[in-house]
DNA sequence: ATCCTGGGAT
DNA sequence: ATCCCAGGAT
């Protein structure tokens, strides 16, 4: 008899699946978004769009996306770029991991599959860069399969819709998340009802003023219309902001060339370039700085310490940034054997503008020259 | 399986 | 203050 239960709470699992699937599909006719990744199912374009918009928000991403189409406008040519010239294209979009991969996956697919954009979900899943979430997004967009595609939105929308009080940080409330959007999806278009949740996520269902009245899941969604709504999803971990303390030094030689580094550390800004810089966990007095200055760089640039021009701070999620900017003048290159993770050069001011640089530097720079 | 980190916009 | 995914470390 408890069989008997069971399979009858399936049967109406599926049956509200499949309401709240018809209800997307109508809803999404009218009031789906109309994006320049949507007018297409080239696999290129979707994965780079989606990589794109991983992490930043569309007024921002679709304007580096059609920069990416015109310098590469197939996958040969992303493959064929310099890493540098990608981080290039990608600067201030954040997150540089995003365009490292996606160049090592043009790559790939140039030479595991000549050029040809791989049709299974394993198979895209492989790409560098490309996780569930991306792996379904480029199956269900591009290939018409039937994966869910489940995003922070969809998190969002789901756990509103069914008063899930899983943390969608836990494992247990990804695999739910999941499994819900799974059921909903194979009750119609795959491609549209993902972006149907998305869209009703971005634009309906959103975080902290969710529009019930116009939601087509309103009539299905158990927190419709409540205050309690806001509350969904919950998360169990929350990380403090951690400070960091950053003495960055414009320098310049005898002829007007300044220094630059290029970070090959594996952490922040790995590839980019900034000016020669002092890292430390803790504020640094005058005197700490200066014996730091001493140490890495050499005695001779010990009295740039004293040219203090810029502060500022600068908020990443998990990092407080307290900058500092210094300018001087030097007359001989400090010696690069003490700092084997980054490269040194000399270049000129105004070549400055070629190099990726993390906002943190660009940012501020204009302010701090004008000075 | 769980925790931590990457960076910028709003 | 909060949003956003993937991958590497533990």
């Amino acid at each position: 008899m408890d069989d008997k239960e069971e399979q009858k709470a399936l049967w109406q699992d599926k049956l509200l699946a499949r309401k709240i699937a018809t209800a997307l599909a109508d809803w999404f006719c009218k009031n789906g978004r109309l994006l320049p990744w949507r007018e297409t199912t080239d696999p290129y374009k979707i994965w780079l769009s989606e990589i794109i918009l991983q992490q930043t928000r569309i007024d921002q991403g679709t304007a580096y996306y059609f920069d990416f189409l015109k310098s590469f406008p197939t996958i040969e040519s992303l493959a064929q770029a310099s890493e540098e010239e990608v981080l290039r294209l990608w600067q201030g979009l954040g997150y540089y991991t995003r365009a490292r991969n996606l160049h090592k996956a043009a790559q790939k697919i140039v030479h595991e599959w000549r050029g040809v954009f791989p049709s299974s979900y394993e198979k895209i899943r492989t790409l560098p860069g490309v996780g569930d979430y991306t792996a379904g997004a480029i199956a269900s967009f591009a290939f018409g399969l039937s994966y869910p595609a489940v995003d922070g939105n969809l998190q969002r929308v789901l756990s509103r819709v069914y008063a899930s009080r899983e943390p969608i940080d836990s494992t247990v409330g990804k695999k739910l998340y999941l499994r819900l959007a799974h059921q909903i999806i194979e009750e119609g278009d795959a491609s549209v009802l993902n972006q149907a949740l998305m869209d009703i996520g971005a634009t309906v269902c959103t975080p902290r003023l969710p529009l019930c009245d116009r939601c087509p899941l309103e009539s299905f969604c158990k927190v419709a219309n409540l205050p309690q709504a806001v509350d969904f999803p919950i998360k169990k971990r929350k990380v403090p902001l951690k400070d960091l303390y950053f003495f960055f030094f414009y320098l310049v030689d005898g002829e007007g060339k300044i220094v630059l580094e290029k970070r090959k550390k594996k952490d922040i800004w790995q590839g980019l370039y900034q000016l020669p810089l002092i890292e430390s966990e803790t504020p640094l007095k005058q005197e700490e700085l200066r014996e730091k200055v001493e140490r890495m760089w050499g005695v001779e640039v010990a009295e740039h310490v004293e040219g203090k021009v810029l502060r500022a701070k600068h908020i990443l999620s998990h990092r407080r940034l307290h900058l500092t900017f210094y300018r001087s003048s030097i007359t001989t290159l400090f010696d690069e054997s003490k700092t084997p993770w980054c490269e040194y050069r000399l270049i000129s001011a105004e070549d400055l503008e070629q190099y990726p640089l993390p906002a943190a530097i660009f940012k501020y720079l204009p302010s701090f020259l004008e000075e």
